[in-house]
DNA sequence: CGGGGGGTTGATGGACATCAACATCTGTGG
DNA sequence: CCACAGATGTTGATGTCCATCAACCCCCCG
C-alpha cells in the first residue's frame, strides 16, 4: 500500500479490484481543493448548481429544513465519503450540505466523472459500490427512524458512526472523536435535544458508553451490539468483493 | 414515442437524451422473464446471490424484520423500478423483496449490465439517475418517520406514491388503484395498525382522502398537498434534464 | 463582564402504542 | 347452502414514550 492514501482511495480499495491506474485517474479527478470554514454551507436544497464534492477531511451533514423550522439530518459525511451526489444528474438539489467542523474538499466536475466511469469499468463499479454503500446506510437509518426506541437508535447509530470511521483510520473499538453536538443528534435521531441528553445519561449510567467533550468512548461494545441488535453487514466492508 | 414502451422505459426516457439503440440494448439485457405470486418472496435479507430485478407489473415492497419481529418497509416498488439493484454489488443482500401483488419481473444479470453501461454512456447516466431517485426518495421517506406527524406522514407518503404512479400511467390527480392494506402502510410508516386506522378515518372526515376497498381518492388535492407541504421537486420527474 | 452556545434536570402534556373486543369480508370445505 | 377460519378493518380504554416548557448550569470568548 502507498501512504499517500487518501480515506477515499482507502474506501474504494476495500471493494478492491482497482488498479494503480484506476486510482490514479480517480484522484486526478480531485484536482480543485477546498477548504470551508465550520458551519459553512457547502450545498443549499433547491440550488440549481448540482455540484458535488469528496470529503477529504472534517466532518459535514446533510439535511432538510421543514416548514415549520425542524430539521431532518439526512446523512453524516465523515473523510472518504462523497457529497451532493445523487444531485449531480439532478434539476435541483433535495438536500443542504453545512460543515460540522472546518473541512477540506474536492470538487467533483460532473461531465469529468461521467467519462472517467467510461473508460474505466473496474472504477465505475467501485463507485456504483460507493453509491449503494451510502444507500445501505440510508435504509438502516430508516429502520432506526422507524422501529428503534430512543436508546437503541442512539446505540445503532454511534456504533455505525463507529464503524464507519474505523474503515478510514479514525476510530477503534474503544471509540472515536466526534464533533457532534446533542442538538445534531436529536436532528439525526428525529428526537429532542432534551431527549438525547437523558438517553445518553441513561447509556452512561448503564456502563454501555461514554459521549462527552467531542469523545465518544464504547464502555462496554459487546452489550452495546447486544442492545442494538447491530449486524456490521449493511457496511459491506468485510474485504474486496471482486479479485 | 413507441407504444411499445414499459413503465421502465417511459421513466427512463423522462430524464431524456436516450437514443432508440439505448433502449434497445437496455431492452435486450431483461430477457429472462419471471412470474411471482402475491406474497412470495423474491430476495432474503442476508443471502449472498445478490440478484436484481426490473418490475415489468404490480407492485413490491422491500423491508428489514427486526429481532423482536417489528418490520420495516423500506421501500415501495411499482411498475417501472428496480429491485435490489443495491446489492448486486454487495456481499448480501441488506433487505428482504416481497410481492404484494401477482407480479412480472425481469432478471438482471450484472455483468450484461455493467457491460452494457461501459458501452453507452448515456444509458449508464439514465441508470444512475434511477437509482439517484430512488435514494432521493429514500431521503424524503427519512424525513417523513424522523420530523412529521402521523397525518402528515399519510398525506405526504400517499401523494408521493400518486405522483410516482403517474409517471408510469398508473395514476392520476383523483387517485390510485392501491393493494397495500393498513398493515403494509403501518409498517411503511413507522406506526401501529390501529392508529393507521384513526389517521385514515380523520383525513377522510376533513374531506381530504379516501382510502378503500384498495382505490386511493385524492378528495381534495389542493388541502393534501398543502398539509404535508408535498414539494414534488424531489422526485425530478418534470422533463428531461439532458436534450 | 456580559452574552451565547452547549449541556442538564424537573414538571407537565400529548401523540401514539398497546390491549381488547367486535365487525366485515373472503374463500373453503362440508 | 351453511359453517367456519383467517385476514382485514374499526373502535374504545388505558398506558407510555417522548416533546415541550422552563429553569439553571458551565464554559468560552469578545
Amino acid at each position: 500500500m502507498l501512504d499517500t492514501q487518501t480515506p477515499l482511495t482507502r474506501k474504494l480499495s476495500c471493494f478492491g479490484g482497482l488498479s494503480q491506474d484506476d486510482l490514479a485517474l480517480f484522484t486526478a479527478l480531485l484536482r480543485r481543493k477546498r477548504n470551508i470554514c465550520a458551519g459553512q454551507a457547502l450545498i443549499h436544497e433547491g440550488e440549481k448548481t448540482g455540484a458535488a464534492y469528496a470529503l477529504v477531511q472534517g466532518w459535514c451533514c446533510s439535511y432538510k429544513i421543514l416548514r415549520d423550522g425542524e430539521r431532518q439530518i439526512v446523512d453524516i459525511q465523515i473523510p472518504g465519503d462523497f457529497i451532493g451526489l445523487r444531485s449531480i444528474l439532478f434539476h435541483t438539489s433535495d438536500h443542504s450540505t453545512q460543515a460540522l467542523t472546518p473541512i477540506e474538499v474536492c470538487e467533483i466536475n460532473a461531465p469529468d466523472m461521467l467519462g472517467s466511469l467510461a473508460r474505466r469499468p473496474r472504477l465505475a463499479t467501485a463507485v456504483l459500490w460507493a453509491i449503494s454503500r451510502d444507500e445501505a446506510v440510508m435504509a438502516e437509518h430508516l429502520v432506526n427512524l422507524g422501529r428503534r426506541s430512543a436508546d437503541v437508535r442512539m446505540a445503532h447509530f454511534l456504533l455505525e458512526l463507529g464503524a464507519r470511521l474505523q474503515l478510514v483510520g479514525l476510530g477503534s473499538k474503544t471509540g472515536f472523536d466526534c464533533p457532534l453536538t446533542q442538538y445534531h443528534l436529536a436532528d439525526a435521531l428525529g428526537l429532542s435535544a432534551v431527549h438525547v441528553n437523558r438517553v445518553l445519561r441513561q447509556l452512561r449510567e448503564d456502563g454501555m458508553l461514554t459521549f462527552q467533550k467531542g469523545r465518544v468512548s464504547f464502555d462496554n461494545l459487546e452489550a452495546l451490539i447486544e442492545l442494538a441488535a447491530f449486524n456490521i453487514e449493511y457496511l459491506d466492508q468485510e474485504g474486496p468483493l471482486l479479485r
